[in-house]
DNA sequence: ATGGTCGTAAAACGA
């Protein structure tokens, strides 16, 4: 969202209108201590926050319920020297299904650290989502977020843009895939498909007007999950306007 | 035109 407390009143108006029953966001930009709560609360949602700078920051609110709040995925790789897990990852329960928001390293670079960072991370996650999964294959899990990844070539607006650049290369877009093969499906894709269905617009040079976006946030459900999905959609609308964030909500019906 | 737009935080840095 790029700064929960630049967005503090937009947040409040989309929840109102959207009738949601728990929203995950990535990007909150602050700090547990300035994360503004009540922006949530005041709602009727409870909410998990974890921000440990002005960098990154995940959180969760529900109105079904918040429990078993967990502070990244296991074996979470880390950033920085020393290493150290970022605030990109929260889980929680929300009226029995296990959400997690997930903020994907953005890679940067091809050629810089920050991308070998952004293959690890993915790959620990699907072997965090594959335990999961061996310990209870019925469970209910959604993994929702900005993955930084564009799966597939309709996921940009003009490939040749991308050449040697980040989020389509071929490594990126295999750790994608093995998480959606690990038994996580896209559940968006088949009610907003492509081309030119995008859930993010660089605030740069008019590319939301100019339509140049790119769909790199998903929600990928277990299969006990995916099979109660009756909808979902992209608020493109909540792209536009002032104070907008670049990239705009996924909402999935779960029934 | 070696930029372009944001947010954070107070000069760059990250996206």
């Amino acid at each position: 969202m790029n700064s929960v407390r630049a967005r503090a009143e937009r947040i409040s108006a989309w929840l109102e209108r959207s009738d949601v029953d728990v929203v995950a966001v990535q990007e909150t930009k602050c700090r547990d201590d300035q994360f503004p709560a009540e922006v949530f609360t005041g709602l009727g949602y409870e909410v998990a926050h974890h921000g440990l700078s002005q960098w990154n920051g995940v959180a969760i609110a529900s109105r079904v319920g918040l429990e078993d709040v967990q502070i990244g995925f296991p074996e979470q790789p880390g950033w920085g020297e020393p290493a150290a897990a970022e605030a990109r990852a929260i889980g929680a329960t929300c009226g029995g299904v296990r959400i997690w928001s997930l903020y994907v390293p953005n890679g940067r670079d091809v050629e810089d650290q920050h991308y070998l960072y952004k293959l690890q991370w993915l790959d620990r996650l699907r072997a965090a989502g594959a335990s999961w999964l061996a310990e209870d294959p019925g469970a209910q899990i959604a993994l929702c977020g900005d993955w930084n990844v564009a799966p597939q070539d309709d996921d940009v607006w003009d490939m040749a843009e991308f050449e040697g650049k980040t989020h389509v290369t071929k490594p990126e877009r295999d750790a994608f895939q093995a998480v959606v093969d690990t038994g996580f499906a896209d559940v968006v894709r088949p009610y907003a498909p492509g081309p030119g269905t995008y859930t993010f617009w660089d605030y740069k040079g008019l590319s939301f007007p100019k339509r140049k976006g790119m769909r790199i946030d998903f929600v990928l459900a277990s299969p006990a999950l995916a099979a109660r999905v009756g909808d979902a959609r992209i608020d493109r609308e909540e792209r536009k306007g002032k104070g907008a964030s670049d990239h705009a909500p996924v909402i999935v019906d779960f029934g």
